[in-house]
DNA sequence: CCGACTTTGTGCACACGTTCACAAGCGGTA
DNA sequence: TACCGCTTGTGAACGTGTGCACAAAGTCGG
């Protein structure tokens, strides 16, 4: 990497702002994996394993050794070369960079069957993520206690979302009310979402949103299924000119 | 495009095979966006909207124009110059390329919080993915419909999976479970899984594994949230050697 | 202390996906 | 019919992410 220093050193030295610069460049892609790899690498330390090489990591992850080392790597040297990782060193590493030292505060609105999930999935597998507050448009739910927190009304979002300090906001109603409610949230200070429902929402650009749409997903297979119902169809018969919509045909 | 035709002309035709060639060879970054483009347009023509540039449904859809001109060319030309698509047209070749002419049986693993929403769910979001097995290992609550489909025992996967033709299978078990049923589902045929367990399934080549992994989604976004405190702390007071743990300072 | 062996960290080449920019093509208009 | 403006479809440049292959750096045994 080409390091070209400008003119322009007001208070932070060149090295330190550096070391800030490659910490910020993590790919998305490798944050993903970094994810991945904490759950093994945890998994590990509970069974007593105390150190383990970039082979074994990779395999347990499902990725390619090498490209674990260079994820690695994002965050800096904390192997032993000719021996391997220390597990608990990279787990402790690891959560820092995924700033899990912090507990985010999580809100879900919209306690449907999901919302009913995600309250009752309590804290999260394992780490960090207390799920602290409830919404939702139904009076009949308000005050009712769901995984051990009281429902709220919709709009008590801002003044509650506030007070709890609220830094992960989970979008699980249906499609019509998403925007609004991510609006909300907004407007509460949320600058993080995870949107389950199935729209495409405006966000201003200080505001992350990841979806998670499960007809996307199915849709996605759908298209595995008949790419592979294509192929068995054009290996048995050559090709006969029918397209996609052929049946599927077992050799 | 070079059509740099071989020798081996034994049943299908060159521009034939070229053809499938091409269809096999969207991106699946593209899949996905289809898959949106496809959600969007339904609901603007349920709207009456029947014809759409391609700027506005890039807007709809949040992604570029540019983008959306080649994903849609990734399926053919059905658009026309000066004016832009056919929404109808654009809706059937989508649900043509992704698959969905065809029912795609659903069979989902592990009758918990998650799965009891996936079940009540109910033929997903609109089209084609009907929900037509449901298994848990627990006694108790085979045989309980869920969603109106009844609960089978977790060891009838094979037989219920092979007689239902199940093409789709979505694991939403524990983690120590996960594995297994996905051996059962694979054993049982199919060739498509959706996992929302946090564990990496070993699957042979020829099956399809998407995962949905919330813990992952939530630590992508702290990650974000770190380092929304870190470029907030730099900014405001220079750079105090800190690191990564620095409260959250608003300017 | 030294040499052999193991495993990390990374430079480099490649492949994939994204974005730009513009020619090709179509409908409307005179 | 011929021109004009608009929008598609795509070649080409660019950037990002992946995978290989090897030097650097450590441990272990003699």
């Amino acid at each position: 990497m080409v390091s070209q220093r400008g003119e322009g050193e007001t208070t932070t030295t060149p090295a330190e702002a550096a070391d800030k610069e490659r910490a910020r460049a993590i790919p998305e892609a490798a944050v993903a994996r970094l994810a991945v790899y904490l759950r093994v690498l945890s998994g590990m330390a509970e069974s007593g394993v105390t150190a383990v090489s970039s082979e074994e990591l990779s395999q347990a992850a499902g990725v390619n050794a090498a490209k674990l080392r260079k994820d690695l790597s994002y965050i800096g040297s904390y192997g032993t070369r000719g021996v391997g990782y220390d597990v608990e060193v990279l787990v402790s590493h690891i959560e820092r960079i995924l700033g899990l030292t912090r507990n985010h505060s999580v809100a879900v609105v919209g306690i449907g069957n999901l919302g009913h999930a995600l309250a009752n999935y309590g804290g999260f597998p394992g780490r960090g993520f207390p799920v602290t507050a409830l919404f939702d448009v139904d009076a009949d739910l308000v005050g009712i206690p769901v995984g051990g927190i009281p429902v709220n009304h919709i709009d008590e979002i801002t003044a509650v979302c506030l007070e709890r300090e609220v830094s992960i906001g989970v979008i699980a109603t249906p499609p019509p009310a998403a925007q609004s409610v991510c609006d909300r949230l907004v407007s509460a200070g949320v600058q993080c979402i995870l949107n389950f429902a199935p729209v495409v929402l405006q966000v201003p650009d200080n505001v992350e949103v990841r979806k998670v749409d499960l007809a996307v997903e199915m849709q996605i297979l759908s298209f595995h299924v008949a790419r592979r119902a294509d192929e068995a169809a054009s290996v048995s018969v050559g090709n006969n000119g029918l397209g996609v919509d052929g049946m599927v045909i077992r050799p």
